[in-house]
DNA sequence: CCCCAGTCCTGCGGGC
DNA sequence: TGCCCGCAGGACTGGG
């Protein structure tokens, strides 16, 4: 499940192909059902082909490749994705190949277990629209403490759910979601609109942290063993993972047990006493004074 | 606007 | 041991 840690560690693996010109792009056939592109293969392979890598960005869960002219290739992992450089884990759900010259990297490889990804090339215009401001928020590594508070305090959706959406905030899915908010000791089921201002405080700096560790361990990669960067190699924040899948163990600030429940059908874990009971319990185990308070605007 | 359920898909693990 | 079913969830869609 790429969220922002591993769709950067992806993005900043494949770095070596700026510069390089795209001389090939294959769909791979295999068994599966044939992985969503757009546009049409020979309409893909037409635009790219010939056109050089400018650069390799990241825009929430997406890799993007600028090309020089103009139009941009966009990897969507979603659940089980991974763009690499090297042989992927398997043949079996190699998706796409794009065959590389002028540089040192061959070929990019797009590999996808269950296939639930979507690559799209698109032009500067589609691009400016289909990541137009109403459709995904800032990232979650560049969103100050005020704009995220002014952002959601006037929601009254729980907080972990507003986190997943990406209007609100772009990078941060079901797994960084539930470490964020424990860091933060904030319920998860907690309404927008009954945080502290101290409390969003805390959430901007735990996103901040957890975001970044998990970027400077390679992300997070689970029992399942998806998730690997671009030369094929696991990642490591999943051993620092403080109550992600942590059902029934201990909390590692308190040793109680973590809880998991369900909120809009997905799992959330927290630990009850650190980040609860609701409503009550100041973010912060010092008093605050007045001294900039965040106001939501409006 | 807000929220929920359904959809896509494959592999795995629990239960019988 | 083998089989079935449910679960995992990112992004989107349609309905209330």
């Amino acid at each position: 499940m790429p969220e922002l840690p591993e769709v950067e560690t992806m993005r900043r693996g494949i770095t070596p192909v700026i510069g390089a010109r795209i001389a090939d792009v294959k769909r791979i056939r295999s068994r599966h059902r044939p992985l969503v592109i757009s546009p049409a293969a020979r309409s893909f392979r037409r635009r790219a082909i010939g056109t050089t890598i400018a650069g390799v960005d990241r825009i929430g869960k997406r890799v993007v490749l600028q090309l020089d002219n103009h139009e941009a290739i966009v990897f969507e992992p979603r659940m089980t994705g991974l763009v690499l450089l090297t042989d992927p884990p398997d043949r079996d759900h190699l998706r796409l190949t794009i065959d590389l010259t002028d540089a040192r990297p061959r070929q990019l490889f797009y590999w996808d277990r269950r296939g639930l990804g979507h690559i799209d090339l698109l032009s500067a215009a589609e691009l400016a629209q289909r990541f137009a401001p109403d459709r995904i928020g800032p990232d979650a590594l560049d969103v100050t403490a005020r704009q995220l508070a002014n952002r959601l305090a006037s929601s009254r959706r729980e907080i972990k759910v507003a986190l997943l959406d990406q209007r609100s905030v772009a990078g941060i899915g079901n797994l960084y979601a539930s470490e964020i908010l424990h860091l933060a000791r904030i319920h998860p089921a907690i309404g927008c609109s009954a945080l502290t201002g101290d409390q969003w405080r805390a959430l901007h700096r735990a996103m901040r942290r957890v975001l970044n560790a998990a970027i400077r361990h390679e992300g997070s990669t689970l029992r399942d063993g998806t998730y690997r960067n671009a030369l094929n190699v696991a990642g490591g924040y999943q051993n620092h993972h403080r109550v992600y899948d942590r059902a029934n163990l201990p909390c590692p600030v308190c040793h109680r047990r973590v809880v998991r429940i369900v909120q809009a059908q997905r799992s959330t874990f927290f630990c009850p006493r650190c980040q609860g009971p609701r409503q009550t319990e100041s973010a912060s185990p010092v008093r605050r004074r007045e001294s900039g308070n965040i106001a939501p605007t409006r």
